[in-house]
DNA sequence: CTTCTAATTTGACACAGGTCTAGGCAAGGG
DNA sequence: CCCTTGCCTAGACCTGTGTCAAATTAGAAG
């Protein structure tokens, strides 16, 4: 059942390594590239922004799949993707099942590609 | 011959629209998904940290070429992604092609994902 | 002009990934 | 108990993508 896998990378070790301080190692790469992968793609964007702006921070199932054209299991299986890779989170709740957002992963993906550095804020 | 598409997204109106501030469109979605799938590959985003902080800025394809165990049409693959992307450019002196970042478009998606926002930053 | 090196383009291949239909499991109501 | 609703899983199909070998373009040097 719960085949939820923990978040790949730590956040807490994200405080202040981005892109540019030192060239990205392959292990590391490896590790950071599935998370970007996981929002790679304009449903799952937008499954997670519905989620990341919906009262109370969580959201049902259902209300997800009523705001786009595609089937339950379409919806299903991207949920399964962005959970898998750590961004989100979900429970059941009697008949539903509610969704909500894990921002330690995010924040740390935003801090990787953030112009944090003098390379990437264009004064390198 | 130069192919190079223009920042799908100007980076300009970025100031302060995260991922949580109101639902993504579906056109906005279809707009930013493929800037992080351009970054989604371990190849690229290495290829991105590499070039991003090189001394001086930019980076010679040869250097980029030596740094993976990769063929040279396989970087040159990559670099072409990342480009039409608008996350590098590149220009031609001599016999040597040089790459360098864009860091209005990566800042652009930090910001999107960043913790800029109640719902993001786990408040709400 | 010829030759060498740097980088890209082309074509082919195998694998990954998004979508659907069909089926299964859990929870609640007759 | 059976039936309905909500959600997930399994399998199939088709497209997209990462990789390489081979061929091509661009510039520099003899």
């Amino acid at each position: 059942m719960s085949k939820q896998v923990l978040p790949i990378v730590d956040a807490d070790a994200a405080c202040c390594a981005p892109l540019a301080c030192e060239p990205l190692s392959e292990s590391e790469a490896a590790e950071l590239a599935p998370l970007f992968k996981a929002i790679a793609d304009p449903v799952r964007l937008r499954l997670l922004s519905l989620i990341a702006c919906h009262e109370g921070g969580e959201t049902c199932v259902c209300d997800l799949t009523a705001a786009f054209d595609l089937t339950p299991p379409t919806i299903s299986h991207h949920l399964k993707v962005l959970k898998q890779a750590g961004l989100i989170d979900s429970e059941r709740r009697g008949t539903w099942v509610y969704y909500w957002i894990n921002p330690a992963v995010l924040a740390r993906m935003s801090a990787l590609i953030g112009p944090a550095s003098p390379a990437l804020a264009g004064t390198g």
